[in-house]
DNA sequence: TGAATGCATCATAGCGCTACGATGATCGGC
DNA sequence: GCCGATCATCGTAGCGCTATGATGCATTCA
């Protein structure tokens, strides 16, 4: 058998897999025009002819067509999967976020592949690794702080990057977000305009938590620059929970007996402290003014009525579509801005 | 010019699209092995020999290869894709499957594809039909009630399916989940146990949230056989909120003026309810108890603490992810069960 | 020693789609 | 009436990978 036979032979013996369903092709066969016209019909409707398009909206109809995303991926070099990396989706400030951008993005024709690093660089490096081999439309990724890697990925791969939840450093590409510091600095400033001056941040997990810390800073710094007659950042190892908000009332009250103000890293850490107070008959605000992060669902219906401030997932989510949707229509309009401050606001409610 | 000097002249005009990242066949070239012996190395690397292992391993780091999974995909009909689909991630319940579910299957190599129903059919229809345009490896579903549509989708795609949260009915293919009927009854027997005899359950959302509704019907039901003097089913129409627990609260005690139990469809209203008693002066439990749903993280640590009805959303998520791995692994062992109950539990605490 | 077996490796044909450029048909403008 | 422009449609070559079976070689058994 020479090598051409065993071609041949190959040729013919060679089973295909099977995969017998609906394909573009078959479309195009009932709507007779052709695969070239289906395809671009279902990308832009426009630009064929109505009756046409009729036909083809028929057939597509007729067997039950479901466009192969996959294959559009590999032959387009791009695939409509917008790639969205969280430290946590348990944390009530991501879940926001990311539920805005599905929404916003699902509405474009995008999806939405979900992974969480649990606070670790490595990790992160590792999903965006993963994210990338699915020739993402864009990537979105939490604050600013990466590996080295990471960056390197981003840059090498061109896709458009887009980092939330943190301003104040130079992004790989694209921020929306707002000043962690800025946010502690609106809460040591407004306990100090309620007359507080032994104050305390009640914070967790902010040895992973980089924001939660630089939020810690911000405050103290404002603490420091007023006169605050003392301050201290008291850290809790673990989750942000309610418990922990009640550990770190008390280990604060420790440290400072005539506390009478503190803001924390997490409205469930001052819930956890307004519990605290309450079991011991600390008054809220007369005795300690508490002032919270996140405005939480609770927030404005606990007792007393938690001041906090609002960082506007939502707000972050929408914007990231936005850009998104800017970088992808192709057009990266020079003139628009590469990062956008959502700021925030600070609710006075009864707590302070 | 004929047809066949113009097909020539296509051929030499022909722009390739740019794409100079390195594929496989790059590795191949610089570990001096066929792109078939990386491609095998890269799925089992047991299946070739130490030497060409290691050379493939060091051409890999040495040009920075990342796979191409939507090439791969496409290849082998079927990505390394799940895609999960749940009501809304900003619930608490469903934050937390979809955190544990994406770490047991990221460790396994599959992403996590997400989506949100919103309560609504037909949007669940829409998303599982992109869903399905992805070829994933398995699809995860909220429940058990589906339109029509997206049953006949998903029988028709072959694709394994898990329907999660919900066990009472007949699923598509695979569930995960209890039953909300006895949840609701769990309830119901708690508060007789205690003595209570005027209930009431309060829900929200409940003409959309299928599941909550059945909650309430296993509360009424349990109500009515044993020796329940009265209890109500009452709704709030918007969701299941801090708020919406206190405005129940206040309804309720309007219907029933000497009200002394409540069931609530999840802890979120169970808490604005105790802060509605506690602006009331009502003292819990001795002259309301209180019963949630779903321990959330402030339910042990609110005042009182609250006795609830723990899901389990982990132990969700991880069975989830077990039965899906077992379908994808090929061997379908017809002796393991299709359909695991994780069941509920009810934690005493001071609420009641 | 020759046939049978096992093992590592390879060549190649698609997977289903989109991008590219080509092809006719239609339409004005001069 | 001819030429270029415009428009809808088409043909086809990949996109990068995996599945399939073939190949060549070393090992084992009779």
């Amino acid at each position: 058998m020479d090598a051409d036979s065993s071609r041949l032979q190959t040729r013919s013996t060679r089973k295909r897999r099977k995969m017998q369903r609906v394909t573009m092709m078959d479309v195009a066969k009932l709507a007779q025009v052709s695969p070239s016209t289906v395809s671009l019909y279902l990308r832009k409707p426009a630009a064929v002819s109505p009756a046409a398009g009729q036909e083809i909206a028929r057939a597509i109809s007729a067997l039950g067509y479901v466009p192969n995303l996959v294959a559009g991926g590999l032959a387009a070099a791009s695939s409509k999967v917008v790639s969205i990396i969280v430290p946590s989706i348990r944390n009530a400030f991501f879940a926001e976020t990311v539920s805005t951008l599905q929404s916003e993005l699902a509405a474009e024709g995008l999806q939405v592949l979900l992974g969480h690093s649990e606070y670790g660089e490595d990790q992160e490096e590792a999903l965006v690794r993963t994210a990338l081999s699915w020739a993402p439309a864009a990537v979105v990724l939490t604050g600013l702080a990466h590996s080295a890697g990471t960056r390197k990925l981003l840059r090498a791969s061109g896709v458009p990057v887009v980092e939330m939840w943190e301003l104040g450093g130079t992004p790989i590409d694209m921020a929306v977000g707002f000043s962690h510091p800025q946010v502690g600095a609106s809460a040591a400033r407004h306990l100090l305009s309620k007359g507080r001056r032994a104050l305390a941040f009640l914070g967790a997990r902010m040895q992973e938590d980089h924001r939660a810390e630089t939020r810690a800073s911000g405050f103290a710094e404002t603490a420091r620059l007023g006169d605050g007659l003392s301050h201290e950042i008291i850290n809790h190892p673990g989750a942000a929970t309610v418990e922990a908000g009640a550990l770190l009332l008390t280990r604060a009250l420790e440290r400072i007996p005539n506390l009478d103000g503190i803001a924390c890293s997490n409205d469930l850490i001052a819930l956890g402290a307004l519990f605290e107070c309450q079991r011991r008959g600390i008054a809220v605000p007369d005795a300690i003014a508490v002032v919270g992060f996140g405005d939480l669902d609770f927030s404005a219906s606990c007792i007393p009525s938690l001041t906090t401030i609002r960082p506007s997932g939502d707000l972050i989510g929408r914007e990231v579509a936005r850009l998104i949707l800017g970088s992808i229509q192709g057009d990266r309009p020079e003139g628009t801005s590469r990062i956008i401050d959502t700021g925030h606001v600070l609710i006075e409610r009864r707590s302070t």
